[in-house]
RNA sequence: GCGCCCGUAGCUCAGCUGGAUAGAGCGCUUGCCUCCGGAGCAAGAGGUCGCAGGUUCGAAUCCUGCCGGGCGUACCA
């Protein structure tokens, strides 16, 4: 309803400005910070003053006295030194709050959201949860907001990261495909945190023995040529591990429609057909002299926002400007990452003429049916995929150079508008802080000790595992939950510490804006009071308890009291119980707030003060006890409602709304 | 060198397209269970918004220059 009134009161200003001053202006409509300042504000008539020579507060009150009623603003006045400030009409707006209408929010158009992309070779760990849940929650937002979503999650099977494992396997550990596949079965063996240890082991190996990166080469070009044992093995390990990531992610709610595989845009020469293309647009060229000799580049002043036209020769000891152009096609023939995302961007618009995947099904969920990628016979059942008008790539923000690469080919391309809807949701590493190194027996070099925090590493194995780190938050969630409820046999108590564990944790990677670096501290991450997902989930189940003992204190059958527009006429005249019930309907406002935005965060801080204000309306107020049905009514209503919002938050985020806790 | 990001309370962070007295959590101090379960509520102490200029009626927010810190700038991904 807020989102309906600042739009009202919007276009009301607008039109009246257009007529009576004949002037358009951007109208900014704010939450005043304070509650006397009314319900929503504005400081327009300052800007006013400036185009028509005139005090801010004389306009103001002219403007007051002729703007035409608003449907839902009871009244408007002037304040401060020129602010308007408008109040709405309590009692409509909270019917219209408690009817529970969506408002819509964009078009509903198509997108694809590309995330988790881990690669397929060793354990997910908490800098890959920062961008699943990220991601998860961009793929809710936008389905809250009536956008059909397709939620995507790259999988790079024939990468050096792959051919590392497998080559550890082989050369290291003298493994074949069949000692592999029952690795892979044993009950025993958390398939993906072994090949973590092997990652690290090998990579090791590598940096102390360069000889021994012959092994890489070998395993790599196997996995490309498709040919031998060691690439029957590449697909066994990166198979077995997708599956690991599957499970974990699901644990925490996370999941796809689709799988899109790089072996398949391999098989099915998506890059050739994306090669054609660019060399007939002239969007790279054959360089002929240089470092680059011998490669297909893109010249760099197509990517790089500071190429000035006519950039002097190279100077002494710098980069030439032909130098500084991005390899595509390396002088041995093989394509490079982003040739690969340039093409896989472009399948996504629909625009790799006549190219598509084939689909099979991998793994049913509660979210539904998964499908992954198939170079040879697809199900007849398989869904459309790709043709998006919008794609998010969620993708952290180091690699923001390369995502300005595959935008510059698209508009290279002629496919301006697909490069304008190419956004790249990038994010902030996870780091580890010094205190988390120290717990972890992490010993660190004199180098690292003199910074603010150490990156996670995977091939140095350095970094907490996503399952870790969950498993963690179960049995301290557990702990608790048994002390508070005897009564509660251990398959529940697990199950709610389960829930209790997942809104920590989505809470906790959604709470910071995307720009921030989160310097992971097993306290911080840990904690479940004050501004964390159990907060949220608590003042939840307290409503959901409010509830539950008056449906039982009313005789059977007999629904309970819903307040009449009169019992809301009157008691939201109690500026308490107005600010409560304004503080707790703002979620369609949240959502369309942190869409505009692409920050989820913003929605977690909403959830987080609808909490806080429930909170202290639960403090102070015994509702069960209240004597007078009618005010008995208009705060039960409320408890439903603060339920019901931050339900459908929490919904958005992710999170689990627990029974009791 | 160049590009992007960050610098706000002891710590961790919000602060939207400039707007009214700069906010929250943690930590610290102090209250609050004859209660719908305290994973809670209330109060208090704590801030030259990195520094210096500029634009403006108005700047934490925009512009410029410095100073710290981080990340990019691969024929790795």
């Amino acid at each position: 309803m807020l989102l309906t009134l600042e739009k009202r009161l919007r276009e009301a200003l607008t039109t009246y400005l257009a007529k009576r001053h004949g002037v358009e202006l951007d109208i900014v409509v704010e939450l005043p910070r304070q509650p006397s300042h009314g319900d929503l504000a504005t400081p327009v008539c300052f800007t006013l003053a400036k185009h028509l020579r005139r005090s801010p507060r004389q306009i103001a009150s002219e403007l007051v006295a002729e703007l035409e009623p608003v449907p839902g603003i009871r009244s408007l006045e002037v304040a401060g030194a020129g602010y308007i400030n408008a109040r709405f009409d309590r009692c409509a707006y909270a019917l219209a709050v408690l009817a529970g209408v969506d408002e819509p929010i964009g078009e509903p158009t198509k997108a694809i959201v590309e995330h988790t992309n881990i690669n397929p070779n060793k354990a997910a760990h908490i800098g890959h949860l920062r961008n699943a849940v990220l991601g998860d929650t961009l793929v809710r937002m936008l389905r809250a907001a009536a956008r059909r979503v397709e939620a995507q999650n790259y999988i790079d099977n024939t990468g050096v990261q792959v051919a590392d494992v497998v080559a550890a396997f082989h050369f290291l550990r003298n493994l074949g495909v069949s000692d592999v596949r029952a690795l892979t079965r044993d009950p025993g063996v958390r398939f993906d945190h072994y090949c973590w240890d092997l990652y690290a082991e090998i990579s090791k190996r590598f940096e102390a023995d360069p000889k021994s990166l012959v092994w890489r080469a070998e395993t790599l070009r196997a996995l490309e040529e498709c040919e031998g044992d060691l690439a029957v093995l590449g697909e066994v390990v990166a198979d077995a591990i997708v599956d690991c990531h599957l499970d974990t992610m699901g644990r925490l709610g996370v999941a796809y429609d689709v799988l899109p595989r790089e072996s398949e845009i391999l098989k099915l020469q998506f890059w050739a057909a994306a090669f054609e293309l660019l060399k007939a647009r002239d969007a790279i060229y054959l360089e002929t002299e240089g470092k680059n000799a011998g490669c297909w580049v893109m010249p760099g002043e197509m990517f790089r926002a500071d190429a000035a036209a006519g950039t002097p020769d190279e100077e002494p000891g710098g980069e030439s400007e032909r130098d500084a152009a991005k390899v595509i096609v390396r002088s041995d023939g093989t394509v490079t990452y982003v040739g690969k995302d340039i093409a896989y961007q472009l399948w996504k618009f629909g625009l790799l003429d006549g190219k598509d995947f084939r689909y099979l099904p991998l793994r049913e969920s509660a979210e539904g049916r998964l499908w992954v990628t198939s170079a040879g016979a697809g199900s007849p059942d398989a869904p459309g995929f790709g043709h998006a008008t919008e794609v998010y790539n969620v993708i952290d923000v180091r690699q923001s150079y390369l995502q300005d690469v595959v935008r510059a080919a698209l508009e290279a391309l002629g496919f301006k508008e697909q490069a304008e809807r190419s956004i790249h949701f990038s994010y902030e590493m996870v780091a580890l802080s010094p205190r988390c190194c120290a717990e972890l027996g992490i010993e660190l070099s004199h180098e690292e000790r003199a910074k603010p925090y150490v990156e996670v590493s995977g091939r140095k194995g350095l970094g907490v595992k996503a399952d870790d780190l969950l498993d963690t938050l179960i049995e301290t969630a557990l702990a608790e939950v048994r002390s508070r409820h005897d009564e509660l046999d251990e398959e529940e108590c697990r199950r709610i510490a389960g829930q209790i564990a997942v809104g920590a944790l989505r809470y906790f990677m959604l709470r910071f804006t995307r720009t921030t670096v989160i310097a992971f501290d097993f306290q911080e991450a840990l904690a479940f009071e004050g501004e964390t997902g159990p907060y949220v989930q608590y003042a939840a189940v307290r409503a959901r308890n409010i509830l539950r003992k008056h449906e039982h204190s009313l005789d059977a059958g007999r629904p309970g009291k819903t307040p009449t527009p009169k019992d809301l006429e009157r008691h939201l005249e109690d500026e308490r119980l107005w600010q409560l019930v304004l503080a707790v309907s703002r979620s369609r406002w949240a959502l369309a707030r942190a869409v505009e935005a692409e920050e989820p965060a913003q929605l977690a801080r909403n959830a987080f003060q609808a909490a806080q204000a429930f909170n202290n309306f639960y403090h102070q107020t015994h509702i069960l006890t209240e004597r007078d049905p009618s005010l008995q009514s208009v705060q039960l209503a409320i408890v439903r409602l603060a339920l019901r919002e931050l339900s459908g938050m929490m919904g958005v985020m992710g999170m689990p709304v627990p029974e009791r806790m």
